[in-house]
RNA sequence: GCUCGGGUGGCGAAAUGGCAUACGCACAUCACUUAAGAUGAUGCGCCGAAAGGCAUGCGGGUUCGACUCCCGCCCCGAGCACCA
């Protein structure tokens, strides 16, 4: 008779997974589509941690709504699997990486399960499948073959410790995301993705997106527009001109302060001309110096530092004025053209500088920006802060850039048909530490023909990073039941289209915000060139963006196994059931705040649903059906009217994602409905259905136990009835001053004199307005009174 | 420093111009129990004997009426940060 929530769970988990979770596939057939994702996760050997739970709770209880409601709805998930995590793991442990991400897909695919998540299954991707990543691999080639993806030597960012190159967004405070170690600069060649060219679009198309501000202003700042002019300086060295610095401003209306100029200390022009430059040695022990600081060093100490290039000056174009020539590491070689004029008297870091080394700070008048630029021959220019992105990793765990090197014809690219280029199965896969990864110790791999010339050649042995696969898995989700195997050929893609016309963009993507200008940046990189060849036909891909807020360990912390204050959902799941977790985590608070964890929280939700099961059972789960008259006093009539209330309350609070309110007006029915002792309401279905999307196993066992024999994921969402909602009376809220004194049971609709006449004989105000003079009266029609004295 | 959030009981929170503190946790008392646990009932912002007064970070303003709108300040969180 017990609410045995591991028994119930269990049971229809089992019949959930009949015909590979047929229930739950998605046909694109139907005209209403709602395509519901999840961010998908690393199979990472930690398993599933609570924040996974909360966004895939919520957006669970979405596509369940959804689906009662006659949507054809799309909610798939699948596993990102390459990259260092499993590698190193799998290093440690001396197994092979994709041994590992199977074990871990496994573990995590039990865990989603036994939450009740209603994925469609049949669609289930993986980034580490060749049948997957061959496609990953083709877009890589028609970014190439769009010049987009090049070969470039750069100045990167190398981590020591996973002993590879990373990308500016994966690190935070000059150290790796992912290991906290300090990178270091190395110059190296890579493949580069040339995300700047679409710099303009991705900022500007951000407008139109419905998602957090946040988000959005992280963007932005990550893109960092700025638009101003470049501007020449002539160079002197003795009264001989040795060419033009360039430099970049936004503010070129104060041109006539500029009195000095400071170049990067990498600038190129310092090496051309070293032998003009009088104190060379000094300067380039500086600029020596200044490579070997990182990037952190420069920041934590922001003390100014520079050298004067002694014998060098420039003309300012504006005024003809001779201007002195510094290096300093506070101007960067990668923004703008790695030189600035100097105006201390405007800008703070240059005032600094001048006063540092008692340069001239000068006062001087502004001229409109457009005179300026027009009068000393200037561009107008903009200029960003997004750097192209490095693609390649020194890696084994990813996928291999389809790229054949052949000394005659440099880089040739790989025939679509040779796709997918597989990662060879070796036993050594250990990072080697130089620049090249260990697949490049693969000889019978290595070696290939060149495509073009059908000379001897060698394929490409960098990696792409992790973050290639999940550039575009939403799309595979669409075609990988059927097709994701298929020879890549124009009819097949041509197939494509209308399925993705059908299904994008994405109506709701629900995720963590860790990701904001790393994942969600790229993937709208690749949907736009994407959509710039024509194979999918929307802008963006994702409308609607939601981040779950982080759950904090009890302390307020960030949960971590070294604090120990780590919840960990499958023992949650067995102490209390997936149902009482699921609940819990969306009770806690509002879907987009940071919470911390309460370990008792859970048992109040558990409480809950022991009290709905025990509801019904003490009635043996039939209600007999009343024939009371609607709008009595009945105690059931009354229960009636709360019930469509409660309808209503949840449906609205569903559509704009408020479960933790949603949830409170369940409990509030539920609380009302045990203090009536002879239940007479047929409409106790109405309930089961409002509380499936949330705790679809208990309510899909009530169902089954009411003498329902369909699966409540095919019924309707039920519908409240206006005429119950709204009430005939209502409390009128008498004030004085403003201040509230009495309230008063009233018919709707009552009229101004009327409710005076009435309101003034109550004792309660008698006392407040009697012997004073009432000056005002203001009435809101259906809601109060207020006296003026 | 700049940008974006936020500040309400012991705790998570609700109310977005009209009944502040719904709902849940914790706590207290009682019932049941040999006991503990579970369960149920009742209470639970502060001051006050009561009438009543005071409370939504602080100070002003708008309004008949402000947690809600406006101005200034303080504090907390997140992001960016020598980007010219």
């Amino acid at each position: 008779m017990g609410y045995d929530f591991g028994k119930i769970e269990k049971k229809w988990q089992k019949v959930w997974a009949k015909n590979k979770y047929k229930i739950w596939a998605a046909e694109a057939k139907k005209p209403h589509k709602a395509y519901v994702l999840d961010m998908f996760p690393y199979p990472s050997g930690e398993g599933l941690h609570v924040g996974h739970v909360e966004g895939y709770t919520a957006s669970d209880i979405y596509a369940r709504y959804l689906r009662m409601n006659g949507f054809n709805v799309l909610h798939p998930m699948g596993w990102d699997a390459f990259g260092l995590p499993a590698e190193n793991y799998a290093i440690k442990t001396k197994t092979h990486p994709s041994l590992v991400v199977k074990k871990n897909v496994k573990n995590f695919t039990s865990q989603l399960r036994s939450l009740g998540f209603s994925y469609d299954w049949q669609r289930e991707i993986n980034t580490t499948d060749p049948e997957y990543y061959k496609w990953t691999q083709w877009i890589f080639l028609q970014l190439f073959k769009k010049g987009l993806a090049y070969e470039a030597e750069v100045p990167v960012n190398w981590c020591p410790t996973d002993k590879t190159v990373l990308s500016n967004e994966e690190i935070t405070d000059g150290a790796c995301e992912r290991c906290g170690s300090q990178v270091e600069r190395r110059n190296l060649k890579q493949w580069l993705l040339k995300i700047t060219a679409y710099a303009d679009r991705l900022l500007q198309d951000l407008e139109g997106l419905d998602w957090p501000e946040r988000v959005k202003e992280m963007q932005r700042n990550w893109i960092g527009r700025s638009e101003g002019a470049l501007i020449r300086f002539p160079l002197y060295c003795d009264r001989v001109c040795y060419g033009d610095i360039e430099v970049f401003t936004t503010r070129p209306d104060t041109l006539t302060g500029a009195t000095y100029l400071v170049l990067a200390p990498e600038h190129p022009w310092i090496k051309n001309y070293a032998s003009r430059i009088r104190n060379y040695e000094e300067v380039r022990k500086y600029a020596e110096k200044a490579k070997n600081r990182s990037d952190r060093e420069r920041q934590e100490n922001k003390e100014k530092t520079g050298v004067e290039l002694k014998g060098v000056r420039a003309i300012n174009p504006i005024n003809k004025k001779e201007v002195p020539v510094w290096i300093s590491d506070y101007v960067l070689t990668h923004y703008g053209t790695g030189a600035i004029m100097a105006v201390p008297q405007h800008d703070e870091r240059d005032r600094e500088f001048a006063e540092k080394f008692k340069l001239l700070i000068a006062d001087e008048p502004l001229i409109p920006k457009d005179e300026v630029i027009a009068k000393v021959g200037g561009k107008k220019t903009v200029n960003y802060k997004l750097r192209d992105w490095i693609f390649s990793r020194q890696r084994y765990w990813g996928e291999p850039i389809p790229i054949i090197k052949c000394e005659k014809c440099g880089n040739v690219p790989v025939l679509e048909k040779d796709l997918p280029v597989k990662l060879p199965n070796v036993k050594n896969y250990e990072p080697t530490g130089k620049a090249e990864s260990p697949l490049a110790g693969i000889e019978k791999w290595v070696n290939v023909k060149c495509p073009k010339c059908s000379a001897p050649a060698k394929r490409e042995t960098n990696t792409m990073p992790q973050w290639a696969g999940s550039c575009w898995y939403y799309i595979a989700y669409l075609f990988v039941n059927k097709n994701l195997k298929l020879k890549i050929k124009n009819s097949v893609i041509k197939n494509f289209f209308k399925i993705f016309d059908y299904w994008l963009p994405v109506d709701m993507y629900v995720g963590g915000v860790e990701h904001a200008v790393l994942h969600l940046l790229y993937a709208r990189f690749w949907h736009k060139f994407l959509y710039d060849i024509k194979v999918v036909s929307t802008k963006e891909p994702f409308m609607k963006l939601i981040n779950q807020g982080l759950i904090l360990g009890p302390d307020g912390q960030k949960m971590s196994k070294s604090r120990g204050n780590v919840a960990n959902p499958d023992d949650l799941v067995k102490k209390f059931g997936a149902d009482s977790l699921r609940l819990y985590e969306m009770f806690m608070g509002p879907l987009e705040d940071a919470k911390p964890w309460d370990s008792k929280g859970i048992v109040g939700m558990h409480r809950f649903l022991q009290r709905i099961h025990q509801l019904f059972a003490k009635n043996n789960f039939q209600f007999p059906i009343s024939n009371f008259q609607t709008n009595s006093n009945d105690q059931n009539s009354k229960l009636e009217k709360s019930l469509h209330r409660t309808i209503k309350k949840v449906t609205e609070d569903i559509r704009s994602l408020r479960f933790n309110t949603a949830i409170s007006a369940m409990m509030i029915l539920v609380n009302a409905m045990e203090k009536i002792p002879n239940l007479k309401i047929d409409n106790c279905k109405l309930i089961i259905r409002l509380l499936f999307p949330f705790a679809p196993h208990l309510a899909q066992e009530l169902w089954d136990k009411s003498g329902n024999k369909t699966l409540l994921d095919n019924e309707r969402w039920p519908v409240w009835d206006e005429k119950l909602v709204t009430e005939d009376d209502f409390d009128l809220l008498i004030q004085v001053n403003g201040k509230l004194r009495a309230k008063t049971k009233v018919h709707k609709g009552i009229g101004e004199e009327q409710a005076r006449a009435l309101v003034l004989t109550n004792p309660d105000i008698k006392k407040w307005v009697e012997a004073k003079e009432i000056k005002k009266v203001i009435f809101v029609p259906d809601r109060l009174i207020n006296f003026i004295i």
